[in-house]
DNA sequence: CATCAATCTGAACGTCATTCAGATTGATGC
DNA sequence: GCATCAATCTGAATGACGTTCAGATTGATG
């Protein structure tokens, strides 16, 4: 597998052939596993040849994490929408914390600003643009300002709306469940069944009632 | 600095001077900036002195980790307690985030699960003391029931308390608020203005009211 | 004082990212 | 059709990494 054949010197499309590799390898052995010689391997070319196409392993891991991110704002983006904005909310959350546990190893990319060029004007668009469909659902929950797409204003419900989902994804991908609790129900059922009665916990259909006894 | 001199060919405590020196190698460069050489070296000792004394690089930063979450721990526990369980839990939460943003190479230390022996009956045990307060805290909030500190039974809204801070400590330390919000005051307030906002529109004092318009 | 186990050294080995001189070739201009 | 040139790729460096291991050193035990 892998490997793609060559009859000729060059290659042809090397830069895709190395970020189709980097995926892959992500994928399977996570971005612990991911070597930039491995890569250059599975695209059949030697360890010094990526060096023409990318900037070093933080440029391909760049471009990598762009991609993962347009992925994942596609997904948010498909997502049905309904007129109980808690809902939605909770859809698009839950979106993102299934993203993350659906593809640990390239959402663990995403994070890793260390091994990515966080500078990159791309890389920033990326990441920004990933989240406009949970931005707008989280205004829409919060309803205090109407959704300004373009605006990157700060607001304290956006950044606490973020972090739900966020600090779920690194929980998940880091077994804190299993360390924090005895899990009842097994692993496997956990996006099915146990994120969204935490999500529904997070952001009921109804204006919260008194919660904590006196 | 660092190499602490010796007179005799054996050193005395490497064990302890190999943590120390590996937890400020991590103060100083990060998670990404430890090597194994670098704390031996540190420690004024060849290569491969270590291996006496630690099961491999992943032995010794199961070790430190260790010590983080005691110290993580020791921190949630002093801070104050008021007759408010909103504001004990914005508390401990604001404890947690800051505990994040002073010790960021610490603090993605005990998130690298691929670094750390996880199934480390110490580490888990530690993992598990850190949130004790935070836990009981979460528990006065929502009220649904009596903290049980011995059993680690789960609750949707445990776990989602837990991933508002745990979030919010890794969208600080990814740089993510200069991603997604054009962030009108500078990094450095974060932690005393900025934060403490986040976690009022999560937690506020007074049950919920209606926030989303018809 | 002899013995032994614990500890430490220093030199391997294999793997990594990166660099670079030289080989190869597609494309351009004639 | 052919010469030229820049882009591309090879393969062998260099230096750092974790780990292992034979041999040196020494503290402790008897």
């Amino acid at each position: 597998m892998g490997a793609t054949e060559r009859d000729s010197y060059h290659h042809g499309d090397l830069r895709a052939a190395l970020i189709e590799a980097s995926e892959s390898i992500i994928r399977e052995e996570g971005v612990e596993g991911f070597t930039l010689r491995k890569a250059a391997k599975r695209a059949g070319v030697s360890p010094g040849a990526p060096s023409h196409h990318f900037k070093g392993t933080k440029g391909l891991l760049t471009v990598v994490a762009i991609r993962v991110f347009q992925r994942l704002g596609a997904e948010l983006a498909i997502l049905p929408v309904s007129d109980v904005p808690a809902r939605d909310l909770r859809t698009q959350a839950e979106g993102y914390v299934t993203f993350a546990a659906q593809n640990p190893g390239l959402f663990r990319l995403i994070c890793r600003v260390d091994l990515i060029d966080c500078q990159d004007q791309e890389f920033r668009e990326a990441s920004f643009s990933a989240l406009v469909h949970y931005r707008n659902a989280a205004a829409a929950y919060f309803g205090e300002d109407p959704p300004d797409r373009a605006a990157r204003i700060f607001r304290p419900y956006l950044a606490s709306a973020f972090a739900t989902a966020h600090g779920l994804a690194h929980m998940i991908l880091e077994g804190r469940p299993a360390l924090l609790f005895d899990t009842p129900d097994p692993a496997e059922t956990f996006i099915e069944t146990t994120l969204p009665s935490i999500l529904l916990a997070t952001w009921p259909d109804r204006p919260c009632e008194v919660r904590h006894s006196a």
